[in-house]
RNA sequence: GGGUGAUUAGCUCAGCUGGUCAGAGCAUCGCCCUUACAAGGCGAGGGUCAUAAGUUCGAAUCUUAUAUCACCCA
């Protein structure tokens, strides 16, 4: 093995071994082991792997791995959806350059040639989910455009219009002025950005007065129905009922009462457009105004509106509106206000609220079902306390508007007829047969396709074959866990509940687990405009300083902004970043998965368990150096006999074995990781590998005997630590396969692979409670020289000889056991017993429970030093002892708190005098001198 | 305006079915290149658990209020 781990060697290698011998596939057999299935959620086929799927595939190829070892059939599904919008805007942008567009096309070519950048281009994401060591199951991997997806989405629309679910209507939805289509809220990315408030005065029809309305949009003026002030608004009282002339147009409008007004804000009046305003819309339909439209779908005036400002975008409309105002005089002011604007996510452009007919399902109906499954336990949340988010939402919600007015996705079944009228079935056959059309009958097809999150509900039971009765289906669904954000429980996870319990009459999924989101090291939200997005790739390969400056600052929507973020990456990361390798990312991430909202993501940390990495890697090559090629236990023959040591470190074994499966089950991936590195450093490197020392080194004359030793402690060596290598294998496949591969043949094991060797599981028959309380005295007694040599600048390499007093039989026994490894350990010369006769030298004491243990000063220890040592210690266990007593001196105490409460406070009273007793003992001794 | 969550060591975070004068990693300080590991070893320092009341024999942990921050919804 190398001296050093060097990640980029091994991981490769590894994962193409294990897609080619298959080891990721799942069988479809129902009658097989117990099936564990997790869906992946599909990330955008455009898209490439970011620091939340890393994140996230860490989690779910984890516990993918776990239960996979645990002999569970396990499929983790993997595919990609075809994100509408995106994947049409990228190859939009590639028929750009050449100096086309999709109009010339036309909608079939132009859906050719998506496939064919999707066919070359489009598995970036793929291949990246490789890199992470994701198990996958490739073999079944789906797209939501794929044949068998389609027509699930196809076979769902049809029925839900059956029923009346789905239908068409003409509301407002937000609207991409520059893509041309309606867009999700998620779509939508509302950001303060300064504005203004322009305060508009509209006069009364009957001339008796005017009323003042303060806007941030004066261009919407034009499609005012109406002013509203709160009803109990003294101020205004007298105007409710009366009409407005409305400036610049021949219309009037009536002023109206409506309690969502607040009288505090602005003037308290409000101008009320329906057509333009989500809130205006709803206050429109209470109040039944007349809804008008005064955009063209370029956000431009349109024809309805008074001439003179026909054609004009929305903006130069704002400009001519204003100074029109102003010249009638009717312009009050003009403040500046910050406001939130909406932005596609995609074109940048803002956002208007914009009346069109779309397609809507009715999801009152659905969501009931739904609730009831989360209320009945039939879905859980992990953490619990997400479900009332949940039910927030679905409590409120409104129908959901699935078209888009785009050419790539699922094309909306429905056909028209030259009246208008409309069918819906399978397909144009289907729809002429159901309702006899003859041939010649015309029909043409509706232009639109439907929201990728349409086909994205359908993902747990589309991609295993619904809606035919597959094998898939009677094995895996329905699934066990989603493991997803809690940014899209609104988008995705309620309506997969619903489409789920809808179509297959089951829940698609018994769990959720909903984890954080990953920040920045200082809590910010990593983006492209913000310039702090870290690739995890980079973090698994390293890059160069320049290449990542320079992959920071290129193409960015606001250029201003890289000066600045260039200043910061090279503040940030003087020498680039390192390559820390998959699993030291995976460790990273598993250990930052609490039940916390945010992540942040510190280098610091990943660079820690880069070199918890190495530290596996190194004790592994000590290990192997000192077992390869001898008797490791596992002949037939072999005498075995185990130390202290080694039934100590397996009794810590089976404890941090149960805690990590049971950390697992309850998707603490974060106590799982910290119990793997606290029981590998802390304990299996730091203590046991030390004491093993001991035992291989020693020459006893006894050699039978000692050979018995040895190999008893050599077969523990190479089962602990093969034991743990499967017990990190989930959180770090790739290391632990390399370590594996060596260390397994040691114990008897020939195997391929560690993925498919069980889980280690908790054997509490080898939890020895005697050789964990020795090994604690033993601990106590080498901190307690480590700390005086220390503590005097004594050199490491000089060998103590030190005296003992005060011990028990049973500190006698402990001696006699563990007398070589202490003299490794705490490198002492010689042990020795006082007698009472001896004299007692002047010596710095340590001690353990009432045994102490004496260090001649001799030359080497400062008497002034040492009191003020022992003086630090009384007074550290005065206060203690002070505390104690108190709290056993309360009457209420004793009689209130539970007998065995009371009994270790006594217990730890009785323990803090006798050590009192004892330093001060000394401290006395010193002060003779 | 409504809701949710957070506030613990210089930094990033555990601990929160109330009971070892509060734990980890990183950072800091001291000694050490001891043949697994300097990406290391040994030892040390560092916190009135945001604030204030309350419940209790006992509160980082439960209740209420306040402050600050974040996110979601309107």
């Amino acid at each position: 093995m190398e001296k050093t781990y060097q990640p980029h060697t091994i991981e490769q290698r590894w994962y193409e071994t294990w897609e080619n011998n298959g080891y990721f596939s799942a069988s479809s057999d129902a009658t097989e082991n117990p099936s564990y299935c997790i869906m992946i959620p599909p990330p955008n086929v455009t898209g490439r792997l970011h620091m939340g799927h890393a994140f996230q595939d860490t989690i779910m190829d984890a516990l993918t791995r776990y239960h996979r070892m645990k002999g569970e059939n396990a499929l983790w599904q993997p595919g990609t959806d075809h994100a509408g919008i995106a994947t049409q805007m990228v190859v939009e942008r590639l028929i750009n350059a050449e100096g086309k567009t999709r109009h010339d096309l036309g909608r079939e070519k132009f859906i050719e040639k998506i496939w064919d950048w999707k066919e070359h281009s489009g598995n970036t994401i793929t291949q990246q989910l490789r890199r992470m060591g994701a198990s996958l199951d490739w073999e079944r991997e789906r797209f939501t455009m794929d044949d068998g997806l389609s027509e699930a989405v196809k076979e769902v629309f049809v029925r839900l219009y059956e029923e009346d679910l789905i239908y068409r209507g003409k509301r407002l939805v937000n609207w991409d002025p520059v893509l041309h289509t309606a867009v999700s809220d998620l779509e939508v990315i509302s950001e303060e950005e300064n504005g203004h408030f322009w305060y508009m005065c509209y006069p009364l029809s009957d001339g008796s007065g005017d009323i003042t309305v303060a806007t941030t949009r004066p261009e919407t003026m034009l499609g005012d129905s109406a002013v509203a002030v709160h009803p109990d608004d003294e101020r205004f009282q007298a105007m409710i009922g009366k009409t407005i002339k409305l400036p610049l147009t021949d219309r009037e409008i009536p002023i109206i009462a409506d309690d969502y007004v607040d009288p505090e804000f602005g003037t308290g009046c409000v101008k009320i457009t329906p057509a333009h305003d989500f809130n205006d819309y709803e206050m429109g339909k209470r109040h039944d105004l007349p809804i008008l439209n005064i955009l063209t779908i370029d956000a431009a005036i349109n024809d309805d509106a008074p001439e003179k400002y026909r054609g004009m975008d929305r903006y130069v409309a704002r400009k001519a509106i204003v100074k029109d105002l102003e010249e009638a005089g009717l312009l009050i002011k003009i403040e500046d206000h910050k406001l939130m604007v909406p932005r596609g996510d995609r074109s940048g452009a803002v956002i208007e609220p914009y009346l069109t007919d779309q397609w809507y399902v009715k999801v009152a109906p659905l969501a009931e079902p739904a609730i009831k499954a989360v209320q009945d336990g039939d879905i859980k949340f992990v953490p619990d306390n997400w479900k009332n988010t949940y039910y927030e939402w679905m409590n409120n919600i409104e129908d959901w508007c699935i078209s888009r007015q785009i050419w790539w996705g699922h094309r909306i079944p429905a056909w028209y007829d030259d009246e208008g009228n409309v069918y819906v079935g399978h397909d144009e056959a289907a729809v002429r047969e159901k309702h006899q059309l003859d041939k010649e009958f015309v029909l043409k097809q509706d232009d639109d396709v439907l929201d990728t999150w349409f086909s994205s509900a359908l993902w747990p039971f589309s991609t295993l074959g619904w809606p035919e009765k597959t094998a898939e289906l009677e094995t895996f669904y329905p699934t066990n866990v989603l493991v997803t954000g809690f940014d899209i429980i609104f988008f995705w996870v309620a309506r997969m509940i619903m489409m789920g319990l809808k179509f297959t009459g089951e829940v698609p999924f018994k769990e959720v687990y909903v984890h954080g989101l990953v920040r920045d090291s200082h809590g910010h939200k990593m983006s492209k405009s913000k310039g702090n997005v870290l690739d995890p790739i980079d973090l698994i390969d390293g890059i160069e300083l320049e290449t990542l400056v320079n992959k920071r600052t290129k193409g960015m929507m606001q250029p201003q902004m890289a000066k600045k973020i260039e200043k910061q990456t090279r503040k940030e990361f003087k020498d680039g970043i390192p390559a820390f390798g998959t699993d030291a990312l995976r460790f990273t991430f598993a250990i930052q998965a609490t039940t916390g909202r945010d992540i942040k993501f510190d280098m610091g940390r990943i660079e820690g368990y880069r070199n918890f990495c190495n530290k596996l890697w190194n004790a592994s090559r000590y290990v192997l150096m000192n077992t390869e090629g001898h008797d490791c236990g596992i002949e037939a023959n072999s005498q075995m006999d185990y130390s202290l040591a080694d039934k100590w470190i397996i009794s810590r074994l089976q404890e941090t074995k149960k805690i990590v499966a049971d950390s697992l089950d309850t998707y603490r991936l974060d106590i799982a990781a910290q119990a793997i590195y606290e029981f590998t450093w802390n304990e299996y490197c730091d203590w046991y590998l030390e004491l093993s020392k001991s035992v291989l080194s020693s020459n006893q004359e006894d050699t039978q005997n000692n050979a018995a030793k040895q190999c008893g402690t050599r077969h523990t060596l190479v089962t602990v630590l093969e034991t743990l290598l499967r017990l990190s294998h989930p959180i770090m496949p790739y290391i632990t396969e390399e370590i594996w591969q060596k260390v397994a043949p040691l114990t008897g094991v020939q195997q391929d692979t560690i993925m498919l060797q069980a889980f280690p599981s908790a054997d509490t028959a080898n939890i020895d409670n005697n050789a964990l309380q020795e090994m604690n005295w033993l601990q106590q007694f080498v901190l307690g020289v480590r700390q005086i040599r220390s503590g005097y600048d004594i050199k490491p390499g000089k060998k103590l000889d030190i005296l003992l007093d005060n011990g028990s039989d049973e500190d006698q026994q402990r001696l006699i056991n563990n007398e070589a490894m202490l003299k490794t350990l705490a490198k002492l010369e010689s042990i020795t017993w006082l007698n009472n006769s001896d004299n007692i030298p002047e010596s710095a004491i340590a001690l353990v429970g009432n045994m102490k243990i004496l260090i001649p000063m001799a030359g080497i220890i400062d008497i002034a030093a040492e009191k003020e040592r022992l003086n630090k210690e009384i007074v550290y266990n005065q206060g203690f002892a002070v505390k104690l007593e108190g709290k056993l001196s309360n009457e209420n105490f004793i009689s209130r708190a539970p007998e065995n409460v009371v009994a270790h406070e006594r217990q730890k009273l009785a323990e803090t005098q006798d050590k009192l007793k004892n330093l001060i003992g000394q401290l006395e001794k010193l002060k003779n001198i």
